[in-house]
DNA sequence: GACTAAAATT
């Protein structure tokens, strides 16, 4: 049988291929060298070339081992090698092993220099030992400018970028350079100096015209980004992907998915994953089940290949629409998942409350990252079970402040106002820095549990860490103020707010609403407005309760009647409480009546209790008896329908009735939750409960109050 | 045929 010879790099192929061991290489080679022919061995450059690939390769996959023994088995080694090694190295982060190969090189060329050049850059940014290198080289090319260039600014030294990058020979200066200095502009938000840069170019290309359409979508000129885009002769699948972008993160969705529909059309260009998950992400933001899900038949009848970021992107859009099992579906068909691609899907079962599902599959994770740890213990805190939430924070390696204002702000939602400050004074022991939500949510805790002392210790903490100017710290600080009963520390702050948003001005006209300063409220709701910022749904519910509580029912009716037409905000339930509550307080039970048999949807539980209330002072048994039923159908554990009604017919001397709404309550098992009251003692808050004895001290307490109570008596104090 | 520079996304 007759076989063709077989050429040397046949051979170091097969036993690459077979995955040799390296000193099998090593005879191998030898072996190799020794059969071929004098002529081949001196310039054997196909085999040199080989492995300087080889140690690129294994370089750029983090097998430095690999690349290093290529690299120092190799008989002949050219320059191109030792760059190779060098750019291995630096890749892998080893600078000094970097460093060593470029001292020991016997000689280098312009691209072993901007090799360690760019190892310098990438290496904790050493820019400056990379600029000594740059100061001494001989000769230096294009790659050598845009390489010092991009040193600079990556490391925000905008000014000796822009020295070099005036020294940069013309010829050399444009495209490259300029697009390096127009990305570190755009990335430090400098878009003027980018535009500039840009405006003073002679030959932009679609890089550079493509980072400033960038530019100007992320500053909200979009205007001014389409013509630019309109005006340009090349426009690659970057380009139309930009302004795509553009469009769809203000929320443009028909001129988004219009350009889109035109993209794929354009001949030469071609979508990709990158677009792809640019338009799932709009379709999960925006509600857009249909066009969502059409997308999704397209790219799987397409055979679009599914990379991490894509499969993302429409797990996370499935999650949006509330389809688990759809999310549940594409995370299962990916070949390429992440760390993203398991999170999103934990966050997804969280969000249906699945927790138990999310937590198996935080469990079966290959790798966890910060991401994962904090949104499990979220999920478990929400869930009300911090317990479980605590237990998982211990075992979380590396705590951060993220996973730290996790836990704090999980125990205010869950009302555990002691554990949320003494966590708070724990971590700040840690040295763990507090962020502004950390302190938010500490404000609120103060704010709920009418702890003012505490709120302003907060307050204090956040001038101490300058934390002061920041809006949602000035709101919570406003909420804080004003729901411990001090206005007047909350309208400072509010006052000392440059500006203030929707959030602020809401939780103001709150403020003065629930603290009985119902005309400025209503002042300060037409001041938001004269100062250009819309009221939201919240405001009127806000506004609405300020007039029930200074008795303004004209007002309150015309301002709900307003919504609609004038500020086209449909009312929702809430703001229908509110309109019961006011009329019916006001004893306007037949326009409160027909308001509740003219909403749009079923009345909640709030619209009947407002009016069992309003029944109660007004003594209306039979609008009493109306709404205790309704809440009882409504809401069959709750113990108010019974107490409200049963008292009523106390009071009216309907004992016998009384009694028996009494009986009925006690047959079904319902408790009324306790009263209590709390006093805060040197930092120490006690807690009392009606026929509670559990304090300690229970028995000198009710003495004093017995002594106290006595001698009020007979000052006179009851009279 | 090796080395070095530049843009969009969850």
């Amino acid at each position: 049988m007759l076989t063709k010879p077989k050429s040397p790099l046949y051979y170091v192929h097969f036993l690459f291929s077979l995955k040799f061991s390296i000193s099998s290489l090593h005879t191998a080679t030898k072996d190799i060298i020794v059969r071929t022919s004098a002529k081949t061995r001196c310039k054997n450059s196909k085999f040199i070339v080989y492995c300087n690939t080889q140690i690129t390769k294994h370089g750029r996959n983090g097998n430095i081992k690999e690349a290093e023994s290529i690299f120092n088995r190799m008989p002949f080694k050219s320059t191109v090698s030792w760059t190779a090694m060098l750019t291995a190295y630096a890749e892998n982060r080893n600078i000094s092993k970097a460093r060593e190969v470029f001292a020991k090189m016997p000689e280098r060329t312009t691209s072993s220099y901007n090799a360690m050049i760019t190892a310098y850059n990438t290496n904790n940014f050493m820019v400056d030992e990379a600029y000594e290198l740059f100061c001494n080289m001989s000769e230096r090319d294009a790659v050598s400018y845009a390489t010092m260039i991009t040193g600079f600014v990556s490391k925000g030294r905008f000014d000796k970028a822009l020295e070099i990058y005036e020294t940069t020979p013309g010829k050399w200066r444009e495209p490259v350079c300029s697009n390096v200095l127009i990305n570190g502009y755009l990335k430090v938000g400098r878009l003027d100096m980018a535009v500039g840069i840009f405006k003073g170019m002679v030959r932009r290309d679609v890089v550079s015209l493509s980072l400033i359409v960038d530019g100007y979508c992320k500053s909200g000129r979009i205007m001014e980004a389409r013509n630019l885009f309109n005006e340009m002769v090349e426009r690659n699948v970057v380009t139309w992907t930009t302004m795509i972008n553009g469009y769809l993160k203000m929320g443009y969705l028909i001129d988004g998915f219009g350009l889109f529909s035109m993209m794929r059309k354009e001949k030469g260009v071609l979508v990709n994953s990158t677009t792809l998950t640019i338009i799932f992400d709009a379709c999960g933001h925006f509600d857009r089940y249909r066009e969502g899900t059409q997308m999704h038949g397209l790219v799987l009848k397409s055979g679009f290949t599914f990379c991490a970021f894509l499969g993302n992107s429409i797990i996370t859009m499935y999650c949006r629409f509330g389809c688990i099992g759809a999310a549940n579906l594409v995370f299962h068909m990916m070949t390429r998942k992440d760390l993203v691609s398991w999170n999103s899907l934990i966050m997804g079962y969280l969000q249906e409350n699945e927790t138990e599902k999310a937590y198996e599959l935080f469990e079966k994770m290959p790798s966890k990252d910060v991401v994962s740890w904090t949104t499990m213990i979220m999920g478990f805190s929400g869930e009300g079970q911090t317990d479980k939430a605590i237990e998982l924070f211990r075992l979380m390696p590396e705590k951060d402040d993220v996973a730290w204002t996790v836990v704090i702000s999980g125990f205010v939602s869950n009302e555990m106002y002691e554990e949320a400050f003494s966590w708070f004074i724990d971590m700040l022991q840690k040295s763990v820095m507090p962020n502004s939500l950390t302190l938010s949510s500490l404000l609120s805790a103060s704010a709920n549990s009418a702890i003012l002392s505490n709120g302003q210790q907060i307050h204090a903490q956040a001038i101490k860490m300058c934390f002061e100017l920041d809006l949602s710290i000035q709101n919570s600080l406003v909420s804080m103020y004003s729901k411990c009963g001090n206005v007047v520390d909350a309208c400072q702050v509010f006052m000392s707010i440059k500006e203030p948003n929707v959030v602020s001005f809401n939780t103001m006209i709150v403020g003065f609403a629930h603290n009985g300063f119902g005309e400025e409220a209503l002042k300060l709701f037409v001041k938001m407005q004269s100062e250009g910022q819309e009221p939201n749904p919240i405001t009127f519910l806000a506004v609405l309760s300020a007039c029930t509580h200074v008795g303004l029912i004209e007002v309150g009716w015309e301002l709900f009647k307003s919504m609609k037409y004038l500020y086209n905000i449909e009312p929702g339930p809430d703001h229908y409480s509110c309109m019961v509550d006011l009329l019916s307080r006001a004893g306007l039970f037949d326009k409160a009546i027909d308001l509740i048999y003219s909403m749009p949807f079923d009345p909640h539980s709030g619209v009947w209790g407002a009016l069992l209330g309003a029944s109660m002072t007004h003594l209306r048994l039979d609008l009493a008896k109306l709404a205790a039923q309704q809440l009882i159908k409504l809401e069959p554990d709750s113990a108010a329908p019974y107490v409200v009604l049963s008292n009523l017919y106390t009071i009216l001397g309907k004992k016998k009735e009384g009694d028996k709404v009494r009986m009925d309550k006690k047959s079904k098992r319902i408790q009324k939750s306790p009263g209590c009251s709390w006093l805060i003692v040197k930092d120490k808050v006690h807690l009392f409960l009606s026929g509670d004895q559990s304090h300690k001290d229970s028995e000198e307490i009710r003495l004093t109050l017995r002594t106290i109570m006595k001698e009020m008596e007979e000052l006179g104090c009851y009279r």
